[in-house]
DNA sequence: GTTTAAAGTTACACATATGTAACCAAATTC
DNA sequence: GAATTTGGTTACATATGTGTAACTTTAAAC
């Protein structure tokens, strides 16, 4: 019982995606957005109070369905497995850490918002929780050295990903001797 | 045969940094900037004609700097000593990555900060140098795998800093634990 | 075909950032 | 101590972003 809309949620989160990596949380602004989805600033207003409504929306989906990429995983057997899945993961979208990081800088603007961050929360324990069970496997496997913390396991393959491939090499090529350095280290000779 | 200056270039340099981490290119502003100073926003306009100039000025600043330290290290003998001194450099500051990343963000607004921007280059070609020299001797000293690309090996150093250390290991244990991952891995055995 | 409600636009009031011009303040030079 | 020069402030014009109210458009419901 209403007229078409002119954008759809899907496009509406790609652009703020797009717009989020080029001018960080702060150059996100409605004008912008509502230029690429060529309606006018006001038809934004229609569905959101402000940008903070819209971007914790946009992330809590964001970190869902990184989620449930990420569950798939925890459904292979040997470690090795989960690693290699993990590793298609965040290389397929090699945005994520970014992303997450921009969602911190929004203010709790209203109870909205703060409902929403609550989720974030809660969704950031699932993922959490998902990833000690993969790290826990590697350690129980014997495959992972079991002095090395575990959000620097985490780390390692989430902020290796951001490092730029101006070599010659192919993507998987490149992907894959990334693994290599991650497993085996730079170094020839264990000392 | 003039009053004294209210704020000298290091707490403007200083402040610009802190804004900079805190609010990306974008929230950076002269507004922002005068608060932090104390000085009236205008003031600023007697030394830049527009945040750019200003920007870029500090980028040129910063690089030289680390550059400087860089140098430092090429004077050590062994591939081994100027890797720990490496380390020691990008962890006594961490945040030069992400300042590096925002400096590409400054648009060329005149031709001041064209010259800039040419001044930047050029100390980025002497910055990809020195670093070169560094893995050449790695792969000469058989240390490093020669089949690792250079970019890739510091990317691993440049990166990983930024993993937040959210154990509760000191500073020093977290670096040593770090780079022990660097050179020989995550995992147990090679495979 | 009229009613209804969501979708969209235009226009305004307000806030903040920018760049400049006119003016004031203090230290130096003669 | 008057003139000069640099540092600093206030005030204004302009541009851009925000949030809202009044209005128009369109498709479905009756």
């Amino acid at each position: 019982m209403a007229r078409e809309r002119k954008f759809s949620k899907e496009e509406l989160y790609q652009i703020t995606k797009k717009l989020l990596l080029d001018h960080g949380y702060d150059g996100y602004t409605f004008t912008l957005l509502a230029n690429q989805l060529e309606v006018s600033r006001a038809a934004i207003y229609k569905y959101y109070d402000n940008k903070e409504e819209l971007l914790i929306e946009y992330m809590v989906f964001e970190l869902n369905t990184f989620l449930q990429h990420l569950k798939e995983i925890s459904k292979k057997d040997t470690f090795m497995d989960q690693f290699e899945a993990l590793f298609d993961i965040i290389f397929n979208d090699m945005s994520i850490y970014k992303i997450r990081e921009i969602g911190m800088h929004i203010p709790t603007v209203n109870d909205k918002v703060a409902a929403y961050k609550k989720k974030l929360d809660r969704l950031h324990v699932e993922l959490y929780d998902s990833l000690q069970g993969f790290i826990r496997l590697g350690r129980e496997e014997k495959v992972l050295k079991e002095d090395i913390p575990s959000n620097l396991v985490l780390g390692m393959i989430f902020q290796t990903v951001n490092i730029p491939n101006t070599t010659g090499l192919t993507h998987l090529e490149w992907v894959n001797t990334l693994k290599k350095v991650i497993c085996h280290g730079m170094f020839r000779n264990a000392n």
